[in-house]
DNA sequence: ACTGGACGACCGGTATACCAGTTGCAAGTG
DNA sequence: CACTTGCAACTGGTATACCGGTCGTCCAGT
């Protein structure tokens, strides 16, 4: 009831999200405050300071006089950003591991075992989207702020790592789904240390994935218009 | 040459920290963007970026219409912020064992051996100094450019946690001093495991210290008007 | 004396205008 | 034709003005 009002800037910041992880933008071509204000139909200011924040995670880089730009990651910072997300997750499901599980974690548990006893009647994003509950679950089950703050201002960064995905075969994402299901397990048995290895593993397992898919990164979007396909949804894994 | 021209909003940043950090709010008295605009003869915008730029670190909170104030720091969400820094500072600390010792870390370990050696020539401020510079430096020589920005998103929590220090007695000093001589040399020995074991040790053994102090985090200062004594210094343990 | 409602000071959010720096192209010059 | 030069069209950075919302205060009515 109190917050949750959702200001310009917000939609802002949301609708360019959108607009950079749906392609539009190549690692020259200039998001321009004042041509995004047109576009999106709002102030510049709103879309100023959703670049701003933007440039804080790391997903754009602001040259004054020059323009703004979307950063592009190297195949090393791609590692890199997977160690500290190791550390970062890691923790979180060593946490989660040492305390009563959540009640929506569990559901979460729940959905995801009938997609792995019957993985034909699902498709790969519903996986998919449940892989990436699951991760934001247990990064509340930690019951740590701190580190869920953290987490939350470094997403943005991971998601500029992994960025082509979104076509999970059936196969990986069935892999996947096992792995989020080991992981719950040892946090349902109280096992700190498991729940951490675990989840190390699988993100080690996601980022030589990713590595193999270097592929396509550098592709030319058509500068679409508007309304990517994405709607805004967080994809973590 | 090219970049580190200072925009107003950074002077703002630097500014309004050190008046943070020096006392002059407590959690009820909000930062006004027009009164601190005017105190510091500057624009409202840059104040207002800069004010923006903390709320993301989580030094402050913003309540529309209401007003920007100070967040406070509970002590279980200390313990947790120490948790994430160990986590960080823990992998830097391994990482950095794990490649050649950078000039910079060397130079900073002569100092801090010089001050061991002779520790009575040496005030604790100083001490304490060398010991924001060596971990300033370790992150740098983890040579992770993710990681590092991960920590410099989430040190201004480090430092709202800590917040109360700067009366290092020189007992404690010295105790740190070896701690940190202690995590150089296992980095210098390349024996990551070692590393990351005595950053954490280090790390806790500060949140203990700092828990012991658990008194006069709400004292009301005296709303000075300006200049704190704070230089702008980082401080990190 | 107490209570309720209106008014005014203050808040952050947003829009608009102007500034200085950068860049690329085009016109002028050898 | 190659090169210089300067203008014009951008960029982000900053200032100022205005908006709706919040809250304390003060006065009117009880």
């Amino acid at each position: 009831m109190s917050a949750s009002f959702e200001f310009e800037r917000d939609r802002a910041y949301n609708r360019i999200v959108a607009l950079i992880f749906g392609g539009t933008y190549d690692a020259a071509t200039p998001l321009s405050e004042r041509k995004l204000a047109q576009a999106l139909d709002m102030g510049r200011m709103p879309v100023r300071e959703a670049l701003r924040q933007l440039e804080q995670e790391g997903v754009v880089e602001v040259r004054p006089a020059r323009g703004t730009f979307v950063r592009s990651v190297s195949p090393e910072d791609l590692a890199e950003v997977y160690r500290v997300r190791e550390a970062l997750e890691g923790l979180a499901a060593e946490l989660a591991a040492g305390r009563p599980t959540t009640g929506a974690l569990a559901a979460c548990g729940t959905r995801m075992r009938i997609m792995a006893r019957d993985a034909s009647a699902f498709t790969a994003a519903e996986i998919d989207d449940a892989g990436t509950e699951f991760h934001n679950l247990l990064m509340e089950a930690s019951g740590s702020v701190p580190l869920s703050e953290a987490v939350r201002l470094f997403r943005m960064r991971f998601r500029l790592a992994f960025h082509l995905p979104r076509y999970f075969a059936q196969e990986i994402a069935q892999e996947t789904l096992a792995e989020h299901i080991a992981i719950l397990e040892a946090v349902e048995a109280r096992d700190p240390v498991a729940a951490r290895a675990r989840m190390v593993d699988h993100l080690a397992r996601g980022l030589e994935l990713r590595l193999k898919l270097e592929t396509g990164v550098g592709r030319k979007p058509a500068k679409g218009t508007d309304t990517s396909s994405n709607s805004g949804m967080e994809k973590t894994q």
